[in-house]
DNA sequence: CATGGGATTGACT
DNA sequence: GTCAATCCCATGC
């Protein structure tokens, strides 16, 4: 199996499975950590650029009716993914946060792509870099992510999150409200990478000041 | 068992 | 800017 030029890239830019302690934290703490963070599926990977924080205490997040056959996800151990479909279409991928028996998740929004453009431009049916992987529909098509994928173990894979290269600087993170929900939407809760240009949309301009703190 | 509402996207006015 | 596509699931009868 000969390594592919992609394949060096992408060591270089991050390097083992984060520990399931890194997802055993408060929510918004983990989705501000993972900006920077890679995320892989077979030959195709991306570097996270944007995230929102779900917690079963606010009702934008499926886990607020409590513990289902849907949520159980949710309440499982961290370090899992959560994928669920989206207006029937889309599959939305996740990272079960908080301990174990607490309802909470990331929401992975945007990718800036990393490995395996050409797969995902086949799979995405566009071929402008920029289009691929900035929206949380559109990251998990390019990256072949689907429902089977739910409760797959972060560690181990086949979806899999790789934390960031030692020695790169830590990323400028900004924050703001959440896109696309109704409930709760005043809550700051959705972090970026400042300057990224591969977000699902731009950030308010006060997301650098606000970015200081949110939970 | 029927219904309604989405953590979205892309096409179209 | 508006709007339909399309399916999973929570809820209520």
């Amino acid at each position: 199996m000969a390594a592919t030029r992609s394949e060096a890239r992408l060591r270089r830019r991050s390097q083992a499975a984060l520990p399931r302690s890194f997802y055993e934290r408060p929510v918004t703490v983990v989705a501000r950590a993972l900006i920077g963070c890679v995320l892989a599926h077979g030959d195709c990977a991306g570097l996270i650029v944007e995230t929102e924080a779900y917690h079963q205490s606010e009702p934008a997040c499926h886990a607020y009716v409590g513990y289902t056959e849907r949520t159980s996800t949710l309440f499982g151990p961290p370090g899992l993914a959560y994928v669920y479909r989206s207006y029937g279409i889309h599959a939305l991928f996740n990272a079960v946060c908080e301990p174990e028996g607490v309802g909470a998740a990331v929401l992975v929004r945007a990718l800036q792509p990393l490995a395996g453009q050409a797969l995902m431009r086949a799979r995405r049916g566009v071929s402008a870099e920029l289009a691929l992987c900035s929206g949380p529909g559109k990251l998990t098509q390019a990256l072949g992510i689907e429902l089977a994928a739910n409760r797959c173990d972060l560690r181990e894979g086949p979806v899999r999150v790789l934390g960031r290269a030692d020695g790169a600087d830590s990323p400028r993170v900004a924050a703001g409200p959440r896109i696309g929900i109704t409930k709760a939407a005043e809550l700051p809760w959705r972090f970026a990478l400042a300057g990224s240009r591969y977000l699902s949309r731009p950030l308010p301009a006060s997301g650098l000041a606000r970015a200081r703190h949110a939970r």
